[in-house]
DNA sequence: CTGAAAGCGCTAACAC
DNA sequence: GTGTTAGCGCTTTCAG
């Protein structure tokens, strides 16, 4: 302990044996409604018509269900959730499987998940799949089998077709998000990605830059999406394709420098780069700065996501919202709210670009990028 | 269930028309032991004995074995976890209750904790309070009841005494992290906010500097800790303690820049900041930068947590490394590892200094600060 | 209005 | 070796 002693003294008042993690003040294994039934002198089934709260159910007389809660208060009583869950009654828990926590625009769609889940009643169980298929799966099976009334799926899952496969035979609703938007056979929320790109691209080329370049990690669906947006917007705008504009960089720090290094590298540098994902963009930022290239002056670099972070880089980075409370209020009425359920499986939305200050007219040809 | 009249309505789960979230391959509500039982020609308890991995209990025939294994792949059998919790058996999921996934800090938390688990074959269940205690509280009675063998709270929950003390009256162990690490009769572990705080300090004053000031949220136990220790840490250095050099700053950027503002509006500006968290101190690069302030030139910045984005701040980071890894093992041990539990139940971890680029020398006495 | 009894899917004594 | 029989805590008929 840092300081001990300085302040509370922990005064023990109760009477706790040992209070450690082990063994807990009482020691009876949890109240159930036969202690109470007992106590109270009347029988289970009573006491789970008042406790049950389906209480319109069938008339019970005021005294004995004042007794009956009373003594349920008394002994602390808590419905057990395993049991009302083997009767059929549903859980209540949305699971979300994702493969990157750390990852903010992951952190930030699980939080949306969780507002979406709760304002309708339920909560989110979360399986983390440390970046593996495989614990996907894992956690599949644990989320499956009625421990959750419906599960999400954040991020591609296409590299374990299998995976997708099970999913469709599997008892409870599954949605997949950023999944890209190509048909798997589950149902699928994703964004726009084309118009997003496009969007920046454009933003870009009305600036006056002509050397645009595209870094981002490969095999990923929605990210796969966006570099070949990236592709048709330069296209769409009769530039160049320039040999080396495309680079791969996984999505971390590490490759947002790599992938920079080699950019600058080039005969041509680019005086532009677009970024499928705002780590990727602050990731080229940072490294820009170590390279003593001044952003927007010297190279402008935008991202995707719009994840907080993107606010605060240095300089703001201009990036492409993502509808991400949009997008998961979707997922959620398809996996759990519409019963009816007669949405779209297949939603697509809009993402929005918002202009900040990583962007700037484009360098002089002569000094051009670097 | 707390709303009634809502689900009471008996919707017909079964035959959902079209492929949404409703109808998937097969209709069979799951397959149970008892299908598989009459499926195989065997008796139920057969197959709970070959299926349930306690093979060695009692001998079964091979050929018996082989054909109920058979028949359970056939069907796609999965245990039901609920009717085996009821029964007893431990659900190997580790409840982590958090108020807010986006701080990064916190993100990376959950990570580790998602590690540990995996460690010991335990998944990890999330619960997501919102920032408000009453959630947490909620979320406390759903991954109570034996849903969870254990419960992890991340962050203070001392704005809420009654959970704290209904904490000790569960049936399942709860272990507390960055909870401040005074006791309040649940297993914490902490880590030594006054030494991370002394180093930061040790070291700016090694670097010149005199005027060092410091800003966060209030009433944080942990947070709270730094602050009390940045004020002995001035004291024990023999510098004035100078009025406003305490700013309050709720943890997040725009905290951070107001925070700031007051500060440069002083008689004396500081020429560093102490902020409690990394969150707060990246908020201040941005909002010195905004300034017009060069840091570490003109001011120089610490954390506190080493979050990832710390190493690519611009400029990159100084700040404090939480040993998140070693804590989450220390708290999962309290939790879960520990049946014997022999373990310190408030260990508190040292912290290590990180210097990066946002701390330099003081500014020579006349641009002081600004 | 309330009690008795069945059963959700599974495990664990007990029999044979 | 395998089948029978009890329940785990709860909801839900079906009888009073």
């Amino acid at each position: 302990m840092g300081q001990t002693g300085e302040h509370g003294e922990a005064v023990d008042v109760v009477d706790v044996p040992d209070g450690v993690g082990g063994r807990m003040a009482r020691r009876s294994p949890a109240p159930t409604m036969r202690d109470i039934a007992d106590a109270t002198g009347v029988s289970q089934s009573t006491v789970s018509r008042v406790l049950s709260g389906t209480a319109t159910a069938v008339p019970i007389a005021e005294a004995t269900r004042q007794r009956v809660m009373a003594t349920a208060r008394e002994l602390g009583y808590r419905p057990n959730p395993l049991a009302r869950g083997l009767r059929g009654a549903p859980t209540m828990l949305l699971g979300v499987i994702v493969r990157d926590i750390m990852d903010p625009f992951f952190a930030g769609a699980i939080e949306a998940a969780s507002l979406e889940a709760n304002r309708r009643g339920y909560n989110v169980v979360l399986g983390h799949a440390h970046h593996s298929a495989d614990e996907a799966v894992a956690l599949w099976g644990i989320l499956e089998a009625r421990h959750c009334d419906a599960i999400l799926f954040l991020g591609d899952l296409r590299d374990r077709p299998d995976l997708v496969e099970d999913l469709q035979n599997t008892s409870i609703p599954v949605v997949a998000l950023w999944h890209g938007s190509r048909d798997s056979g589950i149902p699928t929320v994703s964004v726009d990605n084309r118009g997003g790109i496009a969007s920046v691209v454009g933003h870009l080329v009305g600036l006056g830059h002509r050397d645009i370049a595209f870094a981002g990690p490969k095999r990923l669906g929605d990210i796969t999406e966006r570099e070949e947006a990236y592709v048709a917007a330069i296209h769409d705008h009769d530039l160049i394709h320039r040999p080396g504009y495309i680079q791969e960089a996984p999505n971390d720090f590490e490759g947002a420098s790599g992938a920079l290094e080699r950019l600058l590298a080039l005969d041509r540098p680019p005086t532009a780069i677009v970024a499928p994902t705002d780590v990727l963009a602050i990731g080229m930022l940072h490294a820009a700065q170590l390279r003593g290239l001044e952003v927007p002056r010297d190279l402008s670099v935008t991202g995707f996501d719009d994840i907080p972070w993107a606010r605060v880089s240095v300089p703001a980075l201009t990036t492409v919202r993502m509808p991400t409370e949009a997008m998961m209020a979707a997922a959620v009425d398809l996996a759990i709210g519409g019963g009816s359920g007669h949405a779209d499986a297949h939603p697509v939305l809009a993402p929005e670009l918002v202009i900040r200050s990583s962007t700037g007219a484009a360098p002089s040809d002569a000094e051009g990028g670097a």
